[in-house]
DNA sequence: GTATTTCGTCATGGCCGTTAACAAATTAGT
DNA sequence: ACTAATTTGTTAACGGCCATGACGAAATAC
């Protein structure tokens, strides 16, 4: 007889420890009475809440808070910056890149290295990647950081298998790879590993970066890596499709007879938008080395040929936004990965699309919708890696308080 | 001193009460032990749960469930069919609609009739609709019904107020209407007034119809009242948009320098497969009376023009959705609303874009996302208003004990 | 007719958040 | 300087809720 799984008794404390951790993590010091006023529980539920991850060293005071208004002045909490980490991976195309993040989303550790992984042996670029991971995992050691799981970031499609709960990478057409399970060829000891689409990380980031203008918690996040990556925030959640496909802008019908696609389809945006036909339109061969970043510096210089590209690549990019805004009403479109380098001549000819053909459908509201660069750019990838573990540990309280 | 609202002591048990309700009108009549199962508590958890509804007045015991099994037969509880009931109503283009359902979920009284309201006066359909209103809730009285709620359809864009938490008419095309508080006209004491746009709640219809084929969580319905209305249903959950103005496909841009749309923008799908370029392109002139079942009946009847004019707005929704299926990855495609009818000539066309479009993007699975024809059809919006109200008061269960 | 299985209930116990009261620490006012 | 007011954090009593384990009840299996 299989017992039904213990329930909805412990669980009701794991959330709230969960709750009183998310708190800290999102604002800064605070004190046990401005957390009970946040998470919606008392001043004395929150003391023995504090107290018990005061004890599982997951938080410290930080000695009185705030002065200056009457009463008392709380004792700030903190999380530690010296117990459990999230660990954070990318494997581009050309560059293998690993992250250390604490408890507090401040990153303390941090390995790049140049490679070229296109058509590369997996498993010899996992080697590389686990050599990195041992070393950071040894900074980690000496800084009094203990791995609480691995996120890396692939630009590919995965399936989550029901079965295991891993993920399997199906296809990285930018690398060459198919059908590969990318967990186990890397380092056990870290915790879990999670394998997620990078493009799905950078929004994640992108997401959960307070610190930056948009603190959205619905919209669209364009990058451009696996051809074109579109990554959808809904209330704060990933939108992943009942497949974990979703997310194809690529693919969506811009001319639709126009130029054929590798899919098997006509004048998906690809053709138009996509990197390899960017360059071209540019006069650009696309090889190794020679990408996006090749353009932007073009573009700067003044190219005309570049310019025109990528105002050509910017309305067919509209044109497929426009669609997705039309459907999905996000409260703002970002751009970012490596298409953020291109955003200050991109982003004019998206927006103009996307004015002239969202303008009724938003219900006839003044304001388009805005249309940014991500600030961070490239990076978005790794830190939503590492900043995904982090998430993770905080959701589950015991699992750090039992370490 | 603003209290912090008690919390997350009785919210527990509210929970596990709703849960209870939700299992039971989910599948039909269960023991407290397969309650008990589905939920994940203990069956002595469960007895008391049932004990506070069952002297609530919520459900009923159904003498001995089933047998044939070995050990002692568990005693059927079914939800009662004469307590509390949730109103649905529907404005449509040219008739309104009225359903009372049970919490078991079955329509027990309904109510329709033509009238024409399209550039009517809002005041007098919406007392119209009132009267029919008070004959429901009379019927419902005497069968010892009692009303929670009455949820409304209506074919338009609705803002909902963060004051109040009421929701305004925006704008509703096809009635000629703009900027109207439903709710303040029609007759209080039904419970709570919910507004809520037609499409969605043709789609929620689809989602609850579990007696029907597809019990699928994340699907794409789309309909024709508006324009061309698509609702997003993902992990069983309704899309809305970051302003509620999400699923406008009409809006989606189909050929970009195409025809221009009212919408300002170019080559809309509505200017394709809307209901008033397709009547034109079958040779018929839109009004009143003409609509969507007159082109039916002209396919039915083998017309070539009619034929040809709706193989060519599948196409285009085909393109227009594939867009969408690259993006959202749902498990299916519904067709519901008064498109349904045009089905036996629509899905073909439509299945081949989507088929061509979304090969690779789907990660080279084998079969294409399926598209059907709702079974609910123009009931949809109607029987999901309904649903909407009752799923609402299942929600709720302290409200439902209290009266 | 007995053994077995499953159902529903009851008493017990542990855990958890609330309530209410109180000491501590700071500002405001005189 | 001293009192009043305010806010914080802690403590003890309380009540609610679910789990555990045992038990009688009601059916099937042998």
């Amino acid at each position: 007889m299989a017992k039904p799984a213990p329930q909805s008794q412990a669980e009701m404390r794991q959330r709230n420890l969960s709750r009183v951790l998310h708190a800290l993590a999102a604002e800064g010091p605070l004190s046990r009475a401005e957390v009970a006023a946040r998470i919606g529980l008392t001043r004395a539920a929150v003391s023995t809440l504090v107290d018990e991850l005061s004890r599982g060293g997951l938080l410290v005071e930080r000695g009185p808070g705030r002065s200056g208004a009457v009463g008392r002045p709380g004792t700030g909490l903190l999380l530690t910056d010296r117990g459990p980490c999230g660990f954070g991976a990318e494997i581009g195309v050309d560059h293998l890149a690993v992250a250390v993040m604490d408890l507090r989303g401040r990153v303390r550790i941090r390995l790049g290295q140049e490679t070229r992984n296109q058509g590369a042996e997996p498993a010899a670029v996992l080697a590389t990647l686990t050599g990195m991971l041992r070393d950071a995992a040894r900074d980690a050691a000496g800084a009094g950081l203990r791995p609480t799981g691995l996120t890396v970031a692939v630009p590919g499609l995965l399936a989550r298998d029901a079965g295991s709960g891993r993920s399997r990478l199906l296809m990285a057409p930018n690398l060459g790879w198919r059908d590969i399970d990318l967990a186990a060829g890397l380092p056990t000891g870290l915790g879990p590993v999670t394998v997620e689409n990078e493009a799905n990380l950078g929004a994640l980031a992108e997401l959960w970066s307070a610190g930056g203008a948009g603190v959205q918690d619905s919209f669209v996040h364009v990058s451009a890596e696996i051809g074109i990556g579109a990554a959808v925030v809904v209330e704060g959640r990933l939108l992943r499709g009942a497949h974990g496909f979703a997310g194809e802008l690529g693919h969506v019908p811009v001319r639709p007879e126009g130029r054929p696609c590798s899919c098997g389809g006509r004048g998906c945006l690809e053709t138009y938008a996509g990197e390899e036909a960017v360059l071209r339109a540019a006069g650009l061969e696309p090889g190794p080395g020679v990408r996006l970043g090749a353009l932007a510096a073009r573009c700067e210089a003044g190219d005309a040929g570049a310019l025109r590209a990528v105002r050509q690549a910017g309305t067919a990019l509209g044109i497929a936004l426009s669609g997705a805004v039309n459907l999905l009403d996000p409260r703002q479109v970002v751009v970012g990965g490596a298409l953020a380098r291109l955003a200050p001549w991109l982003l004019a000819p998206v927006s103009r699309e996307l004015a002239r053909r969202t303008s009724v459908a938003a219900g006839g509201r003044s304001t388009p919708v805005p249309v940014r660069a991500s600030p961070l750019g490239p990076d978005g990838p790794l830190l939503g890696a590492a900043g995904f573990t982090v998430r993770a540990a905080l959701d589950e309280p015991s699992r750090l308080l039992r370490g």
